[in-house]
DNA sequence: ACCTGAACACCGTTCAAGT
DNA sequence: ACCTGAACACCGTTCAAGT
């Protein structure tokens, strides 16, 4: 999951204190944003990972970078667990549990959501792509089964979810709430067309 | 509408030059979130309203503060609007429609919508009070036709909304499509229950 | 090739002195 | 009663020197 296999990649380029460093940098960040949120020292996340902050900055020249290093572990379980889902023969019922653990899995710590909604809306995407895709398959289903409604985008979904993972950080039960309203409809009957 | 005539305020209390210093760091404020959002220097505010930046922490204790002397003045003119609407035949709609004026009142420049989150959710909420009461006028009759699910709270309504300009907030054709989308459902049939 | 950390720039916030 | 701005603290970011 962690290799970087790719075909014309040169082999051994890699010291083993250089993929150290990068570990101890997103392990030391985890425990940072955990307690700090997003907007954690990266000072005092390259001291606690023991490394120089040039280091630090090498590895992850964005504070973006360094968050979307702890997105993609959670994307990847994310990704799991859609496959799992996929199975399920009620479609709408498992997407929208899917989208129960996305809200949770990407609300570990304030800001993070925050971060994911760029990852998700980014032009090169690459953390977010495994778990595009495996939410796809889920989400095709519950659509050939008629339990989203016709013309609903993936990408709006996650949006839509990743914004009320924004408002409700602090509050696990309010996004329940909000994403069962999201899910069933605020205003079922109104007329859908702005203007 | 600014003025504070609460009966047992101490009358001609409020020195002209401090209203004035007020009213400045308001439009100063105004306009620099405008062009950096709501994380622009406070000293580029402090030194566009031609006052000291402690004058600028005595008027406003934190940006918060500041932000939300922005937000009420958006507040008041959807609390109108919300009344205008108030009047509507198909309250249903009415509603869609203020939550479309809502969105995009509290997106004038990013942060404002998350600044605005905050102040709805706050416990004083002194700032967000007229909004709330206009609105609910208008969520009310919603209800009382039929067009809003039995149970639904308008706190929850707002903050929705206000998570989808969270995350909309440099594109307003996507803050029209999530609203669209979460007012008639993203998974209609779905079972509402988490777990 | 990578790492280090000093150096620079910038900003938030407080508070003693002034009016 | 209010205003000012110097002073302090802290952080982000770069880059010359070292390994």
């Amino acid at each position: 999951m962690t290799s970087d296999d790719s075909p014309n990649a040169p082999v051994r380029t890699v010291r083993a204190d250089v993929r150290r460093n990068r570990a101890r940098l997103i392990a030391a960040a985890r425990e940072m944003f955990q307690r700090d949120g997003a907007g954690a020292s990266l000072e005092g996340v390259a001291r606690l990972a023991g490394v120089g902050i040039g280091t630090l900055y090498r590895h992850f020249p964005t504070r973006q970078d360094l968050l979307e290093a702890l997105l993609a572990d959670a994307y990847g379980e994310l990704a799991d667990r859609a496959r799992e889902l996929a199975e399920s023969p009620s479609p709408g019922d498992a997407l929208l549990e899917w989208l129960r653990a996305f809200v949770s899995g990407i609300t570990a710590f304030p800001g993070m959501a925050a971060a994911a909604v760029v990852s998700l809306g980014g032009e090169r995407g690459e953390a977010s792509r495994p778990l595009r895709e495996a939410a796809a398959v889920l989400f095709d289903r519950a659509g050939e089964s008629g339990a989203v409604p016709p013309g609903t985008a993936l990408g709006d979904v996650l949006r839509l979810a990743g914004g009320i993972a924004t408002v409700t950080e602090r509050d696990p039960e309010a996004a329940d709430r909000l994403l069962s309203l999201a899910a069933a409809g605020m205003i079922p009957g109104a007329a859908a067309a702005p203007r």
